[in-house]
RNA sequence: GCCCCCAUCGUCUAGUGGCCUAGGACGCCGCCCUUUCAAGGCGGUAACGCGGGUUCGAAUCCCGUUGGGGGUACCA
């Protein structure tokens, strides 16, 4: 069918949620490994076939957090998505050639049934109907006779050697009574239909491997070569769940981590370039790619260590990508701000002190609203703090006073020096001097340079603030008088 | 219960018998810089689970043990 030597990887997720950290992962390692080689292929293939767990978007969403990776249609590489419902025809008609040919059997036996009969055996189905010669029919289900005695050896290219004995597995089912194939048989069929010679997937596979290597060899065909993947963990060490884990790849796009970012960490989960660099563009990883130099341990999903690569992606663009990868945050149907006060010019000019400030892209919001806002955010908690008696309102006038002069430059270091100088006259030091300002013209104690941030919200507005938050002093003075 | 996998700083990892008094990164702590906060610079904290072997020599090999994890569906 294809030429051997040429590697097939799949990727085939199953629509029945969104997108998550740990199939992404997946999915870019056998993305390097499709890419390295001149005809390498990656397919994708969407296993659909739970009807009642599967929806169209979900389908759509991991198509869209794919190409979003960097993983899509139009790569030279890249093949599919197939469908694997699609297939079913080819399927029933496997699982008939098995029956056929003596590899499988009808049992008819009930879940109560085969639970009650294996009392506290260890094994689940007990063969029961093994050689009862069941013709297909309704209420029978279609199962794989296991082979009596040896194991089966499942080579795998992170984990080495894996022995199932035969006596430990018991006869699976691979057809419902209803005729339709189960994951474990479609999932062989498709991937021999598809010429897949190499099948990279989470260790929660593993498992079933022994199982689909004797349907692949009961078919005919010399099994893939196996590569399981440690699973990803949380802080608890337990599996990612959708539930309750935060493992959607579309909320850390949402949140503002760069593709790029997020594919440099999700490589170094289980594996590692080598040397002392972690910082790596893909394009440098995926000649480097290897999975049999994959760790066999479980990896936990750090956001923290994300959050850094986030950071160090942000600020290594180029002012004007910054700006680019800041626009759907500054959208008007998702700002904070009317869209009326956006200016586009004042944010070009206030991206680059924002830049370095944040690690991911939604935080840009916080740092520039009190340019676009009519009025600073309302923050008691930041309000209380920089406003202590004493220093805040004797501030806040002081800032007034010599802001409000039409001969003052209005500009950041003519701005810097009247504060620090009013300041002095309080005995205090610029650090101290400035939050009071800060708060009445932002609303924050933390922010973007101050001087700069007047500068660009302009003499008028700035003077506006200032005697509004004088105004909110005296109405609180007044309360507690 | 049964089957299987795993085990180096808190975390991700480097390490494949001597280069290791165990390296890097994130985090954390301190200092410097400084208008807040970041960024940046400098420094620091911190690990080979345990017990046996093998070997002149073990983080590296073997066995056991403990502890984690995955799977045990007519789900994928």
């Amino acid at each position: 069918m294809t030429d051997s030597k040429t590697v097939r990887v799949r990727f085939a997720p199953s629509p029945t949620g969104m997108f998550h950290v740990g199939g992404a992962r997946s999915a870019l390692f056998n993305w390097a490994l499709a890419r390295q080689q001149p005809g390498g292929r990656f397919v994708l293939r969407i296993e659909d076939t739970d009807a009642a767990r599967n929806k169209p978007e979900w389908t759509e969403g991991i198509i869209r957090a794919l190409a979003w990776l960097g993983i899509r249609e139009g790569d030279e590489h890249f093949e599919g998505p197939y469908f694997q419902s699609a297939y079913a025809d080819k399927h029933r008609e496997t699982a008939r050639r098995l029956y056929e040919e003596g590899r499988a059997y009808y049992c008819d036996c009930t879940r109560e049934q085969v639970q009650q009969r294996r009392g506290n055996e260890h094994l689940g189905y007990d063969g029961f109907c093994r050689d009862r010669g069941l013709e297909p029919g309704p209420g029978r289900a279609l199962r794989f006779r296991v082979p009596e005695g040896g194991p089966t050896v499942v080579d795998d290219r992170v984990r080495g050697r894996v022995e199932f004995e035969h006596s430990a597995i018991e006869d699976f089912v691979i057809a419902r009574a209803d005729g339709s194939p189960l994951f474990v048989l479609a999932n062989v069929v498709d991937d021999i239909e598809m010429g897949i010679n190499e099948v990279v997937r989470g260790e929660e596979h593993l498992s079933n491997t022994p199982k689909q290597q004797l349907l692949w060899e009961a078919l005919g065909h010399t099994p893939p070569v196996w590569a399981h993947l440690p699973v990803i963990v949380n802080e608890k060490r337990q599996k990612l769940s959708k539930r309750r884990d935060k493992v959607a790849l579309e909320s850390y796009q949402e949140e503002g981590y760069l593709p790029e970012a997020m594919v440099n960490y999700l490589m170094l989960l289980g594996w590692s370039p080598g040397g002392d660099r972690e910082i790596m563009p893909w394009s440098e990883m995926e000649p480097l790619f290897d999975v049999s130099k994959v760790n066999s341990s479980s990896a936990f999903f750090d956001e923290k260590k994300l959050r850094a690569f986030n950071g160090e992606y942000i600020r290594a663009l180029d002012l004007k990508e910054f700006i680019e990868r800041c626009r759907p945050w500054l959208a008007p149907d998702v700002a904070p701000w009317p869209a009326e006060g956006y200016d586009e010019v004042v944010f070009e000019r206030v991206a680059p002190l924002a830049q370095s400030r944040i690690a991911v892209l939604s935080e840009i919001i916080p740092n520039v609203d009190f340019l676009f806002l009519d009025q600073p955010v309302e923050d008691p908690q930041s309000w209380n703090k920089a406003m202590k008696p004493g220093v805040g309102r004797e501030m806040v006038t002081a800032a007034l006073t010599r802001y409000d002069d039409p001969d003052l430059p209005w500009r950041a270091a003519e701005l810097k020096a009247a504060l620090e100088e009013a300041g002095a006259e309080h005995g205090l030091k610029l650090g101290k001097a400035q939050a009071p300002v800060r708060v009445a013209v932002t609303g924050r104690t933390v922010g973007l340079p101050l001087f700069e941030s007047l500068e660009l919200l302009g003499r008028e507005r700035t003077l506006q603030r200032l005697r509004a938050a004088l105004a909110k002093l005296d109405a609180t003075q007044d309360a507690e008088a």
